[in-house]
DNA sequence: TCCATATGTAAGTTGTAGCTAACGTTAGAA
DNA sequence: TTCTAACGTTAGCTACAACTTACATATGGA
């Protein structure tokens, strides 16, 4: 969680998150979008792989990532409940869940 | 906003928040509750100030913080446009709420 | 097998956050 | 005034994040 937080603190791996965040790219179409090096890039993704924001597939010689759900879901929820603690996040996700019911993708 | 972002992903800052989220309290107060010199934790009220997530208010030789409302307020408001940016109704009720400000201590 | 592609990893540099210790400042009391 | 309490600010150190360059690794094709 605490390298969720700093994870999104910068710029840069915030924007790899919406980049990735409703279809999947390879490590080089994302680094594309910056000015940094190919490697800077890749230790972004890594960071954010480990801070659980991010799920990586392998294709040949791919790596393909994508936005990880249940880590942003985590992320927010912690911050829900850092905003008001009175609020149990746990019970705010299931009365979330409740709503869902009508199959749209989180 | 980059600021406060950076601000609230340090953890000590993050209790700073909870501590006077209620109530007011003086630096000194502040710094009692942790292991840290009271510099440290006077360059953290100062950071948290600059973030706009505190306020200051002087008071004789003391000077006493307590959470800026508006400040979480609009942090708040801008990760819920970053984890669905199609959202924009909690932003605009945030705003509205803002708007407001009809003596409530939120 | 040999090579190109796609990517991660390691080493080294640099900037900066975050500490402490020392000093400066302000307000009220004596 | 002078002293003290409560702070902030500065200087200087250290640790670490964030880069780059160079190298290593894995995969698929010729």
């Amino acid at each position: 969680m605490e390298t969720a937080l700093r994870a999104i603190a910068a710029p840069r791996r915030r924007q790899i998150l919406q980049l990735v965040r409703d279809h999947e790219l390879s490590a080089g179409e994302i680094a594309l979008h910056f000015d940094v090096t190919r490697p800077a890039v890749s230790q972004d993704l890594t960071l954010l792989k480990e801070a659980g924001l991010l799920d990586e597939r392998r294709n040949g010689t791919k790596r393909l990532y994508r936005v990880r759900p249940a880590g942003l879901k985590d992320l927010r929820a912690f911050l829900e409940e850092f905003w008001d603690p009175r609020l149990d996040a746990l019970k705010l996700e299931a009365e979330r869940e409740e709503k869902r019911k009508d199959g749209n993708d989180d």
